[in-house]
RNA sequence: GUGGGAGUAGCUCAACCGGCAGAGCACCGGACUGUGGCUCCGGACGUUGCGGGUUCGAUUCCCGUCUCCCACCCCA
């Protein structure tokens, strides 16, 4: 019969690469608790809408990228009877924010959200890049009056990005940042940038006629060498600000500077939807290949209206985890749960001991391995040093008719005869 | 979706010009009946990703397909 394997784009994560994983999401949780973030869990799925609202119908992540199907509703669905078009999420903001309007959460002033989770896109898997991929983020979001819209917040997200990455020992890191300004800045900036690109245009690469056409600041997005010499002449969004939006920006970089937080000016640095406002900013890692980007993020002051909410200026970003994981190279030395004891049940009958044994250790919080009274006892040794355990225990009936049992440092080879009563005290010592 | 590379034992990889599919590591057993690491000996290991074609004969050549890797598009 043909065996099954994981379907094209994902993956299973096994020991000891797990361990990797728990480490990352608990420095990271502790990280976001101390910035005083809560977590928030949305559904995996949701209506195909929200994400055309939310990430934009034009984008290629909604055009060609969504896991979406159509579900048989029978009323009472919060639909009424017949069919409706469900999306595996894409990435998480949407849903964020669509909880954010759904519970009214504006009444509770300023909200600071992370996430940890999957997300899904139909894409060519190549290097750090899967079909079922995993997300930190965060979205920090109110009504304007709670200070949302302060570009203190702005500051302090990507302050404690730079803190998680300093604490997972990630070392190269480089935070590139850009303002974008508003939809009126960048709707001038546009018209400027379509007109200054009309004659160049020709001179460019096939990507970059299309872009100059449909999406022209992602002209900037262009890698081909031939063509960075012109792109260097085009206009820059940053000359295009408006006053509100220079002085935030300036705030930003101000405070950053003040917590010393070092940062890159990247005026190539861009976003392509209406929603998305002022503060723009990646984090990337040398050693990820053409998957540079480690992390993402920015400010959505219009996404909440454009979900049908209430004014709710916001920021976030998301993590790309499987890339932060891989960045994390060998630098976190994870250790695996080290076995305490080893439990070498030794004899007919001798199971029973054995877990009692283990019930009473591991009620004190004693990593413990038991083995199996037909074993013998060359191989519980063995399998015992083979998973690092401190001390094996041998329990045969010799023992179980003294009272006293053989216990063993494997590391030294250095064996003793310890009572019953003894071997919790001999062992945590 | 587009382009390139690769799929052989659990893992890492060999196998000349088309001629009996191999090694190291890991695994299991023995030397050694209740004492691990070292050593020695032995064992199991495979529809060579899958399907078709050429051939007396295909891991090898051809076609298709699937998966992975790298890159593009785009993005975290």
């Amino acid at each position: 019969m043909e065996t099954i394997k994981a379907v094209k784009g994902t993956r299973d994560l096994l020991p000891p690469e797990t361990e990797r994983w728990n480490l990352v999401e608990s420095v990271t949780r502790e990280v976001f608790r101390t910035y005083n973030f809560q977590e928030i869990r949305t559904p995996i799925f949701e209506k195909t809408e929200l994400f055309a609202r939310g990430v934009g119908a034009d984008t290629d992540i909604v055009a060609k990228e969504m896991y979406t199907w159509e579900d048989q509703s029978r009323g009472g669905d919060n639909v009424a009877a017949g069919r409706q078009s469900l999306t595996l999420r894409p990435e998480n903001t949407a849903g964020v924010v669509r909880a954010y309007i759904e519970h009214r959460l504006w009444e509770r002033g300023l909200n600071k959200f992370y996430y940890i989770g999957p997300q899904f896109r139909r894409e060519r898997p190549q290097k750090g890049r899967y079909r079922q991929f995993f997300q930190i983020g965060a979205e920090v979001i109110g009504p304007p009056p709670s200070g949302s819209e302060s570009p203190a917040r702005d500051a302090e997200l990507l302050e404690l990005l730079a803190s998680l990455l300093d604490r997972l020992g990630i070392q190269q890191w480089r935070l590139e940042l850009n303002s974008i300004g508003c939809p009126a800045d960048r709707a001038r900036y546009d018209q400027v940038l379509r007109q200054a690109l009309q004659p160049v245009a020709a001179n460019l690469c096939a990507d970059c006629q299309r872009r100059a056409q449909t999406n022209p600041l992602r002209v900037f997005d262009c890698k081909v060498p031939a063509d960075q010499a012109i792109i260097e002449t085009l206009p820059r969004i940053s000359q295009f600000l408006d006053e509100p939006c220079r002085k935030h920006f300036d705030e930003v970089r101000e405070i950053l500077a003040s917590v010393g937080v070092p940062y890159t000016l990247n005026d190539r640095l861009v976003r392509g939807l209406d929603y998305y406002t002022r503060t723009a900013f990646e984090f990337t890692h040398g050693a990820l290949g053409a998957q540079n980007a480690i992390l993402g993020g920015g400010r959505y002051d219009g996404l909440s209206e454009a979900l049908g909410g209430p004014q709710a200026p916001g920021i976030g970003f998301a993590i790309g985890e499987d890339r932060l994981v891989m960045s994390l190279g060998q630098s976190a030395a994870t250790d695996g749960a080290k076995l305490d004891v080893y439990i070498a049940p030794l004899g007919t009958g001798m199971n029973k001991e054995a877990a009692r044994l283990a019930r009473e250790l591991r009620r004190h919080n004693l990593v413990v391995e038991v083995g199996e009274e037909s074993f013998r006892l060359k191989k519980s040794l063995e399998t015992a040093s083979k998973q690092g355990a401190r001390y094996a225990l041998i329990a045969g009936e010799n023992e179980l008719s003294t009272g006293v049992f053989a216990l063993k440092k494997l590391a030294s080879g250095e064996q003793r005869s310890v009572s019953r009563d003894r071997l919790l005290a001999e062992i945590q010592g």
